[in-house]
DNA sequence: AAATTTACCGAACGATGTTAGATTATCTAA
DNA sequence: TTAGATAATCTAACATCGTTCGGTAAATTT
């Protein structure tokens, strides 16, 4: 079949650019606006074209969510790797998650269901990855003589408390800026330790 | 102009059909499914109509947002002029906030933005006067020898931690039912506060 | 060079929010 | 009671959306 390779590169670069073309437009409009058409004429191409590469809109959406939770999972390994003491790499990953939602927010929007292009099917496996990782440093951070469910409810509540902050933030529902939320979560999830492992003592 | 009550009477009626119908039909298949040709379907008129009532379709919307403020406020109140402790209070409110958002989701995601129907302009009375009421509670929790800054900060992260948790739940993220997750909610806030009341102490 | 596959586009379909203009019902005034 | 005015309502249409159909032009293979 010949040096068919080119073709193939081409292609793929052409779907890279819809989904740099869509999530560009989201950064700078907003989900709602994003339009088939409008990333058509981004990528200097008629709108059909982009139905080569993907099924449909959702599509795009999907992958860019799941990109976002690879994002987001390398982010964390970052800190995971760092190796230090279990308590701080828990404050270090919940300040990277933090960092990631606000540098990138039209992509925090879709992995999450804070618009309605969210897709229906949100069960991909780089997210499943995302909350091992988080899990397993909760476990390290209450390792000791900590049983199974108590464990599980720590990690939803702080992973609760880190989103619910991060959705009003992005809302700007908060009458604080980012910085100072940041400071505000990062100081609330040591207090939360603090009950906790004074709670294992007793 | 005689006796044109009644004109103004099924003009009102005719008004509340629309967001009766409106609020029904996303209670039963999510907001991204409400179109205006529905909702008339629903109020048996054509579609024109509505607009004699709404200037549009982000106007219904808004009005169905301020008035589930309305509605929380009330159910906040009501805690309110339970007069009991200060601590219970709080969380009693707590409670309250949560029963409502997850007796009428399809009201607290268009009263948040877990929607992208959600209005662009959201600075109601209803929220404001929601917020002061939570903040009083919250300061009758901290009263004593606790500097104002430290008391917005418990509010905003008690906040988070219940929005958070209740948008995770609404949209089944969350691994366990409504009930745990309520009760972990109120545990978690619990130990906020006893926290924050040791440090007062020391 | 012919045949075949591939990439791409113009035009259109159905559904959306919304508006204009006509039609019908209702009320006021003689 | 009836003529004229006012209000309520509808039919038809527009622009835009996601999406599909069918064809054209280009690239590749034979």
């Amino acid at each position: 079949m010949g040096i068919g390779g080119r073709r193939d590169r081409e292609k793929q670069e052409l779907k890279q650019a819809i989904l740099a073309a869509a999530q560009m437009l989201a950064a700078k409009t907003g989900w709602a606006k994003v339009t088939m058409r409008k990333v058509a004429e981004q990528i200097e191409y008629s709108p059909p074209t982009i139905y080569e590469h993907f099924q449909n809109k959702e599509a795009i959406i999907t992958e860019l969510a799941r990109r976002g939770f690879r994002q987001l999972l390398m982010a964390l390994q970052t800190v995971d790797e760092l190796t230090i003491s279990p308590e701080e790499k828990f404050l270090r990953m919940s300040k990277a998650y933090w960092d990631f939602a606000w540098q990138s927010p039209e992509l925090y929007q879709i992995m999450y269901g804070l618009t309605n292009t969210h897709p229906s099917d949100n069960s991909w496996p780089e997210a499943k990855e995302t909350f091992r990782v988080l899990h397993l440093t909760v476990q390290a951070v209450m390792r000791v003589e900590y049983d199974a469910p108590e464990l599980h409810d720590a990690l939803l509540i702080t992973w609760s408390l880190t989103h619910g902050m991060l959705s009003l933030a992005l809302e700007s529902q908060l009458d604080c800026g980012p910085e100072r939320a940041a400071a505000l979560l990062q100081q609330a999830l040591r207090d939360l330790m603090t009950v906790w492992r004074s709670r294992k003592v007793s």
